[in-house]
RNA sequence: GCCGGAGUGGCGGAAUUGGCAUACGCGAUCGACUCAAAAUCGAUUGCCCUUGCGGGCUUGUGGGUUCGAGUCCCACCUCCGGCACCA
């Protein structure tokens, strides 16, 4: 036997596995489906394929596939399946500049990650692999597109959108970070467009509520979500215009402060606003204030620190508590989206209206007492935005805000002048994209039947080839006019097809119900199927679909559930956040040209020192900084168990008999069993993979201590050999080549068929312990002592110790402290 | 500003229930093997004082609880991530 040679080891297994399909598992009812064990499905979310898969690939599925292959050995039939998320801009990007189709370079990547996941031998069932770009699966997701749409849930709205110029299309809020397109940076402009919207705030309330439901979420990844939807309780107030007859319902958190709003604020895109000032001296300068802003982007519009800008109205409206008019003004800090567009302002305890009222020099009134009472008489300590009691408030004075607060929502819905109102932050999701490669949306235009869906068996609505993948403010797929000019499915008559595609996250919600029954040319997926496999046990994934991919998969599901198809509410019970790897601290980027090519390192040290590696840089849940050492380090001990299993291989060896084997034997074997426990319970603890891997590495380092001394009889050696085909055994979720040879060269057999190993718990614990005696909590000495030895046993041993009697000198002893298996502590004065 | 997370050797990190701080890996130093180098194997490696024996100090800072604190409590500092004119 040679050194280790990951190359051959790891082409022989690939092998093996190919030929024999041994990832594959089958549906109830399927040839070969197994019901006698339970079910585990594992999830890595799916790539996008752009270009090579890069080490945030690598590090996903060497986690998720470890955590496959753990559970396997643990008696669970487990479906580990994969595909790609192939729509999207990159490709598109890409065949703008160079002419070439999308589809060509998407099918290029994927052929090349479809290699590297064979070459890294991750445990994949290849017979449910799937494309989101092919006709056969975005026929499903226009399918799911019309359900949503029959229920309401998809629906058209012209509405000021994100529009980002240099990609010419619409983008999600989400899609839009500091004011800037997320994929190109551009700032980003807002235009009024015809959009297609999935109606998720109807959601918002389940979306919180079914947190509960989930088994093991990272509670960061809640909290994101939850700030997120933003759901806030208050109260919606009407303002009423006598001059104009005219109703402003404003939505406020704080109803307790209704006496202390001194002016109104209507955000630029009010559609009165039109009505306040028509024929009015306002007029022009309104009219300039709303364009200026509207011609801002949503960067210049957000900056922190801008001064609060804004036009008086000339009217005014009246406050419901009081009957106080009060002036209205337009001010771009006021916002459509939110609420009603529309806010009372109360400058002495709002930051923002505090700072209005002081650039417009308005009444700053306090209706709220501070804790302070010298505060309390003049504007000092203003805005205030605490509790206290209230003042200025009529008869509500003198009471707590937060007491006084149910009984003015109550008041106000007794005057219908308001009632109690629950607002969030979370908007409609808008799915409507004016770009080539995507869904197409499977809708035409009639003129005289409007809106019509596509029919079921009709889809799918198949991309249809254009020369020029450009848009021009319109999708390129306006261009294909042989296309876009088609039949009214219900009237006959001429009709035109919507050029818009989905946005690609469309895709992405409801991938790993396909992978189910991904075949399926009769229906999106067999529910039989679709209840035995689902929810996904176990969902591992980059920290950066936090909010976006996991809202909108969980509200597919929670919509796909309603509509009778699906029997779960939520689709991820489990959800594992990897962190990012870097590269000399700083974010791996092409441009920085820091980025680590995992097939660079697969083919000089092997895909099991790859894969073990970004396992062991440190927790996989905390980013990690990309080391060569370190990758070094790994393959090192990678080939120390490879040798130890050489030398083994070929000594004679009796059986093991745990009761008479002594001294290093004894603690070999004792090794042995402590690493099964701590791996084990590594794994357990929430893939603690970096010190289960360490474990073995013990394990491997106390085999090298004492080898040589127990290769002189064949006892000796068969604990050797134990302890290394143990720790193959422990290794092979990380490593699963090089598991598989060490195990077959001195067990026979296959090591993913195995059982996990179970710790003898008689071998975790000897005779003797070795305690620790501290004086004054200081450590001093150690002794050995009999496992089951008494107290006062434990107090005479450490009294008579010699170093400890140093510190025993001259001195009283006060107090004895004895935690057995532990600890001695004597404190002395 | 609000909401999360984290501060431990030269570096990545470990410490499971309040009980041996620094496991494992990297790096470094020394030795064995070698004509030599690489590879490999072995030893040492938190800091300070000490020839040695030994002693003192040490988990971002300052307090506290406790026989005993990296771990619990209070106050603060720094870094990272998310959200942000959301009424």
């Amino acid at each position: 036997m040679s050194g280790y040679d990951p190359k051959s080891i790891e082409a022989k297994w690939q092998q093996v596995w190919a030929e024999e399909k041994t990832w594959e598992v089958a549906n109830p009812g399927q040839p070969g489906f197994d019901d006698s064990k339970p079910k585990s499905y594992v999830l890595e979310m799916l790539p996008y394929p752009s270009g090579e898969p890069h080490v945030g690939h690598l590090k996903c599925y060497a986690v998720g596939d470890a955590i496959a292959h753990f559970r396997r050995r643990h008696g669970f039939e487990v479906i580990h399946p994969m595909g790609y998320d192939a729509f999207g801009l990159p490709a598109e990007n890409n065949a703008i500049k160079t002419g070439e189709p999308p589809r060509e370079a998407t099918e290029r990547s994927i052929e090349s990650f479809r290699r590297q996941f064979r070459e890294w031998g991750i445990s994949i069932d290849w017979s449910r692999e799937l494309g989101t770009h092919t006709p056969e699966y975005y026929r499903w997701t226009q399918w799911i597109f019309l359900r949503l749409f029959e229920r309401g849930l998809a629906y058209r709205e012209e509405a000021p959108v994100q529009w980002c110029p240099k990609d010419a299309t619409v983008l999600a809020n989400e899609q839009v970070v500091d004011g800037r397109c997320e994929r190109c940076g551009t700032p980003v402009e807002q235009r009024k467009l015809e959009q297609w919207f999935f109606k998720i705030t109807d959601y918002a309330e389940r979306l919180l509520a079914d947190f509960d439901l989930l088994e093991s979420w990272p509670e960061h990844v809640i909290t994101m979500q939850r700030n997120w939807i933003g759901r806030s309780e208050g109260a919606e107030v009407v303002f009423r215009c006598e001059e104009l007859d005219l109703d402003f319902p404003v939505f406020t958190t704080r109803p307790d402060t209704l006496f202390g709003a001194t002016f109104f604020v209507l955000a630029p895109e009010h559609p009165e606003l039109e009505r306040l000032v028509a024929g009015t001296p306002a007029e022009e300068a309104v009219r300039e204030y709303v364009n200026r802003v509207a011609r801002e982007s949503a960067e210049e519009r957000g900056a922190e620190d801008r001064e609060k800008t804004g036009v008086p109205l000339g009217r005014s409206v009246v406050n419901p508590v009081n009957g106080e008019e009060i002036p209205m003004f337009v001010a771009d800090y006021v916002l459509m989206e939110y609420g009603t567009g529309a806010i009372m302002a109360v400058p002495g305890h709002d930051t923002r209206d505090y700072e209005f009222a002081k650039a417009f020099d308005l009444p700053i009134r306090r209706v709220i007492e501070g804790e302070d009472p010298e505060a309390a008489r003049d504007d000092e300590g203003l805005p205030y935005p605490g509790d206290g009691p209230m003042t200025g408030s009529g008869r509500f004075d003198g009471r707590g805000n937060r007491e006084a607060y149910a009984e003015i929502v109550e008041w106000l819905k007794a005057e219908r002048r308001g009632e109690a109102s629950v607002n969030y932050r979370l908007r409609d999701w808008l799915v409507s994209r004016q770009r080539y490669w995507g869904a197409p949306i499977p809708v035409v235009y009639c003129e005289k039947c409007g809106i019509v869906p596509v029919p079921d068996d009709r889809l799918p609505v198949e991309l249809p080839e254009v020369d020029d993948y450009a848009p021009q403010g319109r999708s390129p797929l306006a261009a294909a006019e042989e296309w876009v000019v088609t039949e009214c499915p219900k009237c006959g008559g001429t009709a035109r097809r919507e050029t818009d595609t989905m946005d690609t996250f469309v895709d992405s919600s409801w991938y790993f119900i396909r992978y189910l029954d991904p075949r399926n040319e009769e229906a999106a997926w067999d529910k039989t199927a679709a209840v035995h496999w689902l929810p996904v046990d176990q969902y591992i994934g980059g920290v950066e679909h936090a909010i976006l991919h996991l809202m909108y998969a969980r509200f597919f599901t929670k919509a796909l559930a309603d509509i009778g198809e699906l029997s779960v509410q939520e689709p991820f019970a489990n959800l594992f956040a990897q962190g990012m790897i870097t590269r000399d601290g700083a974010k791996m980027s092409k441009s920085k040209g820091n980025t680590v090519s995992p097939a660079e390192y697969v083919e000089r040290y092997g895909a099991d020192t790859a894969r073990t590696y970004v396992c062991f840089m440190g927790p996989p849940e905390r980013g990690g900084d990309w080391s060569d050492e370190g990758v070094e380090g790994v393959n090192r001990f990678l080939s120390r168990l490879w040798r130890l299993c050489g030398e083994v291989e070929g000594r004679d060896a009796t059986e093991i008999d745990a009761g008479a084997v002594s001294g290093d034997a004894r603690e070999l074997l004792a090794k042995s069993h402590w690493a099964i426990d701590k791996v084990t319970r590594d794994f357990q603890r929430g893939f603690q993979f970096n010190t289960a891997i360490a474990a073995v590495m013990e394990l491997v380092n106390e085999a090298y201590r004492v080898k040589d001394a127990l290769y002189g009889g064949p006892e000796g050696v068969a604990v050797v050999r134990f302890a290394t085909a143990t720790a193959a055994s422990l290794i092979h979720p990380f490593a699963p080549h090089l598991a598989a040879e060490v195990w077959e060269r001195l067990n026979g057999g296959r090591v993913w068929e195995q059982l996990w190993p179970q710790a003898d718990s008689t071998l975790l614990s000897g005779d003797t312990v070795t305690l620790v005696v501290q004086v004054n909590g200081k450590l001093r000495d150690r002794i050995e002592a009999a496992v089951d030895a008494p107290e006062e046993e434990l107090l005479r041993l450490a009294r008579e110790s010699e170093k400890v009697g140093k510190h025993l000198d001259g001195k009283q002893v006060v107090k004895e402290i004895v935690v057995p298996g532990k600890l001695v502590n004597l404190v002395v004065r």
